[in-house]
DNA sequence: TAATTATATTCGATTATTCTAATATAGTTG
DNA sequence: CAACTATATTAGAATAATCGAATATAATTA
């Protein structure tokens, strides 16, 4: 209905629009991840997670809390977990699809 | 797991991440629908509509047939609507969260 | 085939995202 | 408090997304 109501809707999908940050939300599969676990697995600079962290707090999908030097972060609400659960499925069977289409198309051609 | 996977799942929503592309598609939940009923219904330009469409196109979120003059179009595949149902509660939960917690600092000021 | 209707595409300006490098902050320890 | 560790923020350049205006295409009708 509302206007409003899609900005946020498409706020949030704008949160999941990266791969780092999905790539983040996995970690976050797991519980509670402190950011200096992140680094190693995510391959990009300090900087960079730290900036797609601030995203993902901007659109308040995760929370952070201090825990003396380091920074622990959840997930604000898990149904972010079946919102990338779908978007998995929906891309893989789309490549399925691709690949059964292109295999079809080589068997004429031969 | 791959990055590659990330990348087809932020291509995803990605093509999420944009009002005018949410309302599109929730115009679509009906079914098949013309781009000629979307003008109005979407308040765009028309070049506009046509511009988002070839996104969701570009994404597969959608696909089009022509019919005369017109084109129809539909999803490809309907777990994209669980997808922004989600994203909708996700949202709105937010929003409900946020107002609670205004209403009771409001509560301790007064 | 010319005119008309419905939709798509291209262009260019504007704004938003993303990244790296540098710097700042906050807690901890000697 | 000085040095250190972990993380965040800022600045600026590069890239991408968005939009309106103009133009192109494809089907239809006169």
């Amino acid at each position: 209905m509302s206007t409003h109501a899609y900005r946020l809707q498409a706020k949030t999908a704008k949160a999941l629009a990266h791969p780092t940050r999905i790539a983040i939300l996995k970690m976050l599969r797991r519980g509670r991840v402190c950011v200096c676990e992140m680094g190693p697995e995510l391959g990009a600079s300090q900087a960079n997670i730290s900036q797609h962290l601030a995203v993902l707090r901007d659109s308040n999908l995760v929370t952070a809390r201090r825990e003396g030097v380091r920074m622990i972060y959840r997930v604000t609400d898990e149904r972010v977990f079946r919102v990338l659960d779908l978007m998995g499925s929906i891309a893989h069977d789309q490549l399925d699809a691709a690949r059964q289409a292109l295999a079809a198309l080589e068997t004429v051609a031969a």
